[in-house]
DNA sequence: CTGTTAGCGCATTCAC
DNA sequence: GTGAATGCGCTAACAG
């Protein structure tokens, strides 16, 4: 039982079980030639008896397909990402696949490394987390790449901008946003304030852009923005920095929920009451930040069943032109943002 | 340049420039034997004319080693893992290695399952994240499925309990909730109680000893423990049977921050004023929750670090033993534990 | 229904 | 320093 050296291979099964590699290989994977009951019972006791695990690399070579799908996303420490990515990984799991995580830390030449790797590894497939940037050459960059994985045969499909020729999981980053400043409007708010993410990332941008159009619809003042990095931290010293310019603002959108959580902790340095003296808003809808105080008032994105989606997606057969599917964030309120005046 | 079906091969670059596919290898791999300048660079160019991505499954199977490390994890959309998991993703970036990520969802024979899929893709090591269970039949699986990994010639490493026969980064659970415990008696608190998780998981089952424990080596009495799932509902759920219970108690140790999340949230149901009328902790640190009110005392766990960790010891050269090292916990006195009386 | 054989794409002996 | 040939483990024709 115990092999002296590396692993146990499909003929060492054949050699114990007395059958030709051909047949082993028919009973172990059952292709579509059928086996003798007898013979395949003990071609499937010899490997038992081996504990023979057949290797992939040979079976995807002899194949010409492989069963990994990549997953590329900025940071899966982030809730945002670890939420899709646990869609997908379940997803993957009921399919049969298995999943290659890639974290591209947010740079665009990682995006494109791994996109080579998966290429490289004969991927089945890649799923492309996160937002596109307003940097044109960067995209044109992933759409050349995304090509040659597709000529290899591979399907890609992004969550995030339609700005690749990929089937796409579209998030309506503007419309949610929008309707987020529409309702607060209609609360009785009116003097807004936007925590508006870095300036080169598109959902940032769509959010922010979305939040302002829906304030100015509603008949209020365009928003006061500023602009920081996408992560807590950002959201602190953004809004820091809005506290400090000394602008007259009731309420505060921050373009996710983690930045708006940076806010909130900035606004408590500051020895502000919330939600009495500020009224503050997320987007996501962070499951692990849904009991913060005040409860956070947010749009909520379906993040689990995104991954799902994507996976579909990617075992569909393919179309012959790029599929867009739109979902849409739904406006939650919380306490975060009580009715003003 | 477009190719008509499938990938660009090694021959075709070979072709392309005029050389052997001998050449051609050892001119894109850099092997031992050197190639003429002027022929290397010819066969880069026509590498990057053709774009031309090596097939990894064929070198792998020419090379006998894969790429590939397996990172296997409960959850990954709890804070934990995707914490572990930024670490080990950062880690083998730099190493030059490709992550794959298994979801067990808790489930032991999902653990088996993705260690004989890693086994099948010749993976280079798995990294094993999460607790081990009570149940000795299911370690005892685990290990011997872990035996044949090793046997294939794969390293393992685990971060959890020193239970498996493998390099095992520990994580000191015990000797942390009982400095824990120890910290808050000498705040004040005496009379405890304790939401410890599901019985069977043995980090669940260390931190909620190692509390009572040092609970009663202050001279405290016994918490009072009430169980439940390792997840914010479970911290809900069973802070609420602790309350219903009508017991006396004073502070609350929850055996991870999430749970204890849920508990705060429990309270707040009830209308208690937090901490003024209970004080609450955690365990884990988890960075997201740092921002909640109160904020969370907790013992911390270098997450990010123990995935950076387990990847040097997957990559350092085997030993003749398994390495254990320790990793204990830093105790860290927030606004949730005020001292008391 | 079973066995023999020819590749899959690449790294690596071995000759030159 | 280069090229031709062998084999990695497996599947899929192909014969029998």
């Amino acid at each position: 039982m115990v092999q002296s050296g590396g692993s146990v291979t499909l003929s060492d099964v054949a050699r114990e079980a007395g059958v030709s590699v051909a047949t082993a290989s028919r009973a172990l994977n059952g292709s579509s030639r059928t086996v003798r009951p007898d013979l395949s019972a003990r071609v499937a006791a010899a490997a038992r008896r081996l504990d023979y695990a057949p290797n992939a690399q040979a079976q995807a070579m002899a194949r010409g397909a492989t069963t990994m799908v990549g997953l590329i996303v900025h940071d899966i420490a982030d809730p945002y990402f670890s939420a899709i990515a646990a869609g997908v990984s379940r997803a993957a799991d009921d399919a049969g696949l298995l999943v290659m995580l890639s974290n591209t830390l947010g740079r665009p030449e990682q995006e494109l490394r791994y996109l080579k790797a998966l290429r490289a590894q004969r991927g089945r497939a890649a799923i492309l987390v996160g937002s596109q940037r307003t940097d044109r050459d960067h995209s044109a960059a992933v759409s050349s790449e995304v090509a040659a994985f597709e000529h290899a045969g591979g399907r890609v499909v992004a969550i995030s901008q339609a700005r690749l020729p990929v089937d796409t999981i579209v998030i309506e980053n503007a419309a949610g946003a929008g309707a987020l400043a529409r309702k607060l409007a209609e609360m009785g708010h009116s003097r807004f304030g936007v925590l508006a993410g870095p300036s080169d990332l598109l959902t940032a941008r769509d959010r922010h852009r979305g939040f302002q159009r829906g304030a100015v619809d509603a008949g209020c003042a365009p928003p006061i923005a500023v602009h920081g990095a996408f992560t807590r931290d950002g959201g602190h010293s953004a809004m820091a920095q809005l506290l400090d310019s000394g602008c007259q603002i009731d309420c505060v959108f921050a373009v996710n929920d983690v930045m708006a959580v940076g806010a909130i902790a900035a606004c408590r340095d500051r020895g502000l009451q919330l939600p009495k003296d500020l009224a503050i808003a997320g987007f996501d809808d962070i499951a692990t930040l849904r009991d913060i105080t005040p409860s956070l008032t947010t749009v909520r994105l379906p993040l689990t069943e995104l991954g799902k989606q994507a996976m579909e997606l990617v075992t569909a057969p393919p179309g012959t032109a790029p599929k867009r599917s739109r979902v849409k964030g739904t406006v939650v309120i919380r306490d975060s943002t009580p009715a003003h005046r």
